[in-house]
DNA sequence: TCTCGTCATGCAAGCCCTTACATCGTATTT
DNA sequence: AAATACGATGTAAGGGCTTGCATGACGAGA
């Protein structure tokens, strides 16, 4: 910077005035210190100016896992809002289980902010998120504290939606919710939701009727085991709390010879791209999963420049899309 | 640091020795310093100790996208690295076309260096990563500089093998391959390997027998439409240059009544998720798609610790994986 | 007993910027 | 013409840390 400075016979304020405020030099000056960057290279250090601003343009997001076609598409509309925003990006798939590396290690100090979403209860990571110090924003999560800022789906009107889409052929004592993790807040809202819809259908549901597992293909194809056998002369209606478990359900109800959606009919719930790559397509609830990750940065990155507002919640509707596993 | 220093009654050098070389100081004072730091909740500030240090631990990743299986697998395998190493990943999916924000913007100094994919050619952006003047690794790519660290993986001996077993069963005037883009490195290279194994297999192949189109399973589909029509009583057999368009292929021959394997035998690339989860399952060769991203990882952590080596070159193998696609 | 190597620690320079404050010349006001 | 305001720039003080060099204490070898 001297070096420019110098070539540009100015000061080093100027040249950083040029950078940081370019109305505040000189129409001629500017011009002189624009080559000399252009001339030496330039490029300023970053580590040095977050060191006076105490700014940096970097959120840390804390994901349970980054593989699979849900994680991947919230990463992309995170990543895609944070470039829009002028923000990056550093990521940890360390939300699973027990303390993330991310948090204790000193890449603490790059993040202006902290984007998490935890699917099962982990007390210890909790705690060293709150010991960070970060602005935060969870999303998809039961927490609920002051001045949090949190990112939902809207479970409750999905689930209400096909529920009453698959009692409108299944009667409600055939129907059945197969869940991920008990503990899990999703599919504790939608298993909830599930129940609710049926009551108000006017039946009153089994246990038997709702399933935990976890979100997996082979979880689906293990409940199907024993769904397949209640399949009497009426269809039975499956609602999965993800397009995996459907798919799971799906592929082994087909290998035992059931017509689907004829004596089985099936609504998934996120409506990943596998959903429209099954034959027959699975009807499943869209959830706007790049969108989740974009709100997240935006009420990070708005928290970032309006620290002490009050939290936020930010809803994100949920819709039934019918295809062919659930339609005539 | 300096209350912590002041809390321990001892200088901010010797804090500082404490965090980075422990051995260096005595057992007693680092216990003072480790309560003060504990007391106080001292965090030492990164970006004050990387403008000393000059290094920052922190990689950034380029990929042309971050959605989809490939990817999001090949960023687990980095992020896991990087976490064994003590780094961390800053991602950006910009890789398409034109230049990449993230490498205009300030975080570049973030980074200690890049590991980048880009599957289309696109001048642009080469030359904006030249500029940043980050140590570098490319996977799956071309470009051979020297010094330049490159993972690649091992197309050959992959497509050989699922040529040579497809050819057990199939009349090579019957062989076709389905591409991505011409342009892709992958693709290409699959391409000349399948017509090379063709020719040695003492079969000339005509130029109708490799297609060119994109990654995706629409592409599938629709260089399914020809194929089929090509069906005779010998088998056709297929290879695509990844899991979505042999996955494309299959779902368009099942929708046009084709046996498969009986009429069709189909050999994909990549052996994603996808391969296992379609009916018949995907014969597929294996890409440890991971270990790409892990490989990456560590040339480039191996390279920043040891500036001036010669490039590296890291071909991971590749195996054909046979299933329901290409078995009897 | 004297000298010297070692170890633990302190001192202070410097990493590369930003910014409050001071300075100076010119434009505006009275 | 004097007083005032303002815009453009320079000066220098940090921001929080690391590290070469200096210091002092202490045990060991001579």
């Amino acid at each position: 910077m001297e070096d420019v400075a110098l070539a540009a016979g100015v000061s080093t304020a100027t040249v950083s005035r040029f950078l940081n405020s370019p109305s505040r030099v000189a129409k001629d000056t500017a011009e002189r210190v624009q080559n000399a960057i252009r001339q030496l290279g330039y490029r300023p250090n970053v580590f040095a100016q977050v060191l006076m601003t105490r700014k940096s343009r970097v959120i840390g997001i804390l994901l349970p896992d980054i593989h699979g076609e849900f994680y991947s598409e919230l990463l992309r509309g995170a990543d895609a809002e944070a470039h829009r925003l002028g923000y990056h990006l550093l990521i940890s798939s360390e939300g699973g289980e027990g303390p993330a590396t991310m948090l204790s290690s000193n890449v603490v100090g790059f993040m202006a902010g902290l984007a998490v979403m935890i699917t099962e209860p982990n007390e210890q990571l909790w705690l060293q998120i709150k010991e960070s110090g970060l602005p935060l924003v969870v999303i998809d999560e039961a927490i609920h504290l002051n001045g949090l800022d949190r990112v939902l789906v809207d479970n409750a009107s999905g689930t209400r939606e096909a529920v009453e889409h698959l009692l409108t052929r299944v009667d409600s004592k055939n129907m059945y919710f197969v869940g991920g993790p008990k503990e899990n807040f999703d599919t504790a809202e939608r298993a909830k939701v599930f129940v609710e819809t049926l009551a108000k259908a006017g039946r009153t549901s089994s246990d038997d009727q709702v399933r935990y597992g976890d979100y997996t293909v082979e979880w689906g194809r293990k409940a199907a085991e024993s769904l397949v056998k209640k399949i009497g002369p009426a269809p039975l209606g499956v609602l999965a709390a993800n397009d995996e478990i459907a798919f799971g359900i799906m592929q082994a109800a087909q290998d035992a010879g059931i017509a689907i959606p004829g004596q089985l009919r099936i609504v998934g719930f996120d409506d990943t791209r596998l959903a429209s790559l099954t034959r027959p397509q699975l009807s499943t609830v869209r959830v706007p999963t790049a969108d989740l990750g974009a709100q997240a940065v935006r009420s990070l990155v708005d928290r970032l420049a309006n620290g002490d507002r009050p939290g936020t919640l930010t809803t994100l509707p949920t819709r039934l899309v019918v295809r062919g596993t659930s339609a005539e």
